[in-house]
DNA sequence: TTGTAAGCGTTATCAC
DNA sequence: GTGATAACGCTTACAA
């Protein structure tokens, strides 16, 4: 029989301390330790108890949570995966989750995609690989590996904003079509019935699409209304620009329904270079509020979104699922709020 | 001598496969499937090495960091303590700071702390206990526990935009003196001699403190200039809008330089509330470039600072460190960038 | 009520 | 070259 190695007698040497040092401290075994841990009160000595916990004070030991992660396969991380870490919205609903996290005593890992709708699949990998228990999702929506990845990692998934075409998850989002009834009913009531509704190309981005459709549907449903829809994308401002100028060509004055913040950058940036102004030459109400709205120009009028609640909500929505809840996939929409500024506000002393 | 259990002979059942699923799969044993991973070339039969290759292919295997971590103490993880993920000059060196990581195949842990400098300590604890392998900081600075938590710890640091009283540790930065010396400067070639410095609250934070006092240089060494500090607070917009009435009181035409963009807003809303116009009744130059600054009355101008370069000479230095570099902490101050729009060129119609 | 020992998925140190 | 085997820090039957 081989000598046992004796574990050493010092103190834990350039490390942190381990539940060994601690058993040992305690004059106890680490089986012990681990149970003061974990279910305290249950089947505890009241004198064992305070050693064991003299001794974790004394050496200040906190538990590894990789090697916990490692023995019960639970890792208290959560997964989140934001499609642009320089989208304020994105961003407001990665505050809203963490501070859910937080407070659950989750920790959030948090890959970015740059907007590289191919890393997606790496994203879910590489969180996987940490043994996150489940992940929040905030994506293009585009990537067909990715759902497989969720679907072989087995873990709960929620969406928010933007749904994802094969993937069978909770979706927590604005509810996208009540907001651009109630931006569009906005306009039409300030007396703007010429809409132009702004977005970047929609195709295969869940959230830009049904705004668009409901757009068209709220065009169906209020003939007083002329519409038209214009797609802007990064490297060419002309199609926005021309539309704006056709408008006025014809000698009306259309309002702008620009389908979130980047659209609305563009729009000020398009309507800035024309020596237009808001509430005069033009109407405007924007999806998302921002520091800046109520800077540019008169003020811009926004649709607010609920980002720190979708955020929580997602959260919340995901950490019911760890806890084992086991219903089919929900669908969270929270309602925007108009923010009403200047720009939707039709200028009394032209026309 | 008890029976020893056989290894299962079917594929990995829910979970993922493991190193030994593959060296079953292959009909080698673990270490060598550990080799190949490792030290591929080193010490390997082709005909193995091909075998475990399909082994792995066909299980789909990666090898679990937890695992990895646990065995190795080396985790692939950065930690990044946030002061508030709300502020895009501190999403936008995340945003480098993580393309670097995901580059060097790190992964980076965020951790938010919502400008609460209380929890900072926490916040270290927090990812040190995940064995992330050192830290990227852009705190408060003013938490007396965390410095002594990261010297527990034995990582290495690396602090953004902010010093930190008590850590010895790399410093990554704006160039902060020389920032208000060109934008100082800029505004006074533009025929502002009046300067306005707003500032939020300086004490206890390094780079609020030097540019405070880089301002205050400025002063002395151009005495055709005339300057005042104006704290300003979240709660009170008052003492900036009172400063600025007064210099008009005066008959003069104050320039503002704003110490960062939340200033930039309380700025533009002081000025829309009194009414006035950038470049005409003010001039303006605020440190933060934003997406928002063209777009504010005629265009704000601002000194750009290099945030994608400080997140990744950030992350570059916690590399070095990480890979054994030991030099005495150093010092990384880049330089901004001078962007002019109108609202520092002074309007030749007026005075 | 507490201790012993096996094992989570790796890597590293030996033998062979 | 390759294979046992012992850790890494923890949890959890099972034994005592």
């Amino acid at each position: 029989m081989p000598a046992k190695p004796l574990p050493p007698v010092f103190a834990p040497a350039g490390g942190r301390a381990t539940i060994a040092d601690v058993a040992e401290k305690a004059g106890v075994s680490k089986a012990t330790v681990s149970r003061f841990l974990n279910r305290r009160d249950e089947l505890l000595t009241p004198e064992i108890a305070t050693r064991v916990e003299t001794a974790i004070a004394a050496l200040g030991y906190s538990p590894s949570p990789m090697a916990q992660a490692l023995k019960r396969g639970r890792s208290r991380l959560v997964g989140l995966v934001v499609a642009d870490v320089t989208n304020p919205f994105s961003v407001a609903v990665l505050r809203g989750a963490e501070k859910a996290c937080q407070q659950a005593g989750y920790l959030l890992m948090l890959f970015n995609l740059g907007d590289d709708s191919q890393r997606e699949r790496d994203a879910i990998q590489a969180l996987a690989s940490y043994h996150v228990e489940g992940l929040i999702l905030n994506t293009l929506g585009r990537d067909e590996g990715a759902a497989a990845a969720v679907a072989r990692q087995g873990r709960p998934v929620v969406l928010v904003d933007r749904r994802h075409a094969n993937m069978q998850a909770d979706f927590v989002s604005l509810d996208n079509a009540g907001a651009i009834r109630l931006a569009a009913g906005h306009l039409l009531d300030a007396g703007w019935d010429d809409l132009l509704f702004v977005t970047e190309p929609a195709v295969g981005v869940s959230s830009r699409e049904e705004r668009v459709a409901a757009f068209r549907a709220f065009l169906a449903t209020h003939p007083q209304a002329t519409g038209r829809i214009v797609e802007a994308s990064p490297g060419a401002p002309q199609p926005l620009e021309a539309a704006l100028r056709e408008q006025h060509a014809a000698g009306r004055r259309p309002a702008v329904l620009a389908s979130n913040a980047v659209i609305t950058l563009r729009v000020a940036d398009a309507v800035a270079r024309l020596g237009w102004t808001f509430g005069r030459d033009l109407g405007f109400v924007g999806i998302d509020e921002t520091e800046w709205a109520p800077l540019v120009g008169p003020g811009l009028s926004t649709i607010a979104q609920p980002t720190d609640a979708l955020g929580r909500l997602a959260t919340a929505c995901l950490l019911e699922r760890l806890q084992g809840l086991d219903v089919p996939p929900r669908q969270i929409l929270l309602p925007g709020e108009l923010v009403v500024r200047a720009s939707s506000i039709r200028d009394p002393g032209v026309n």
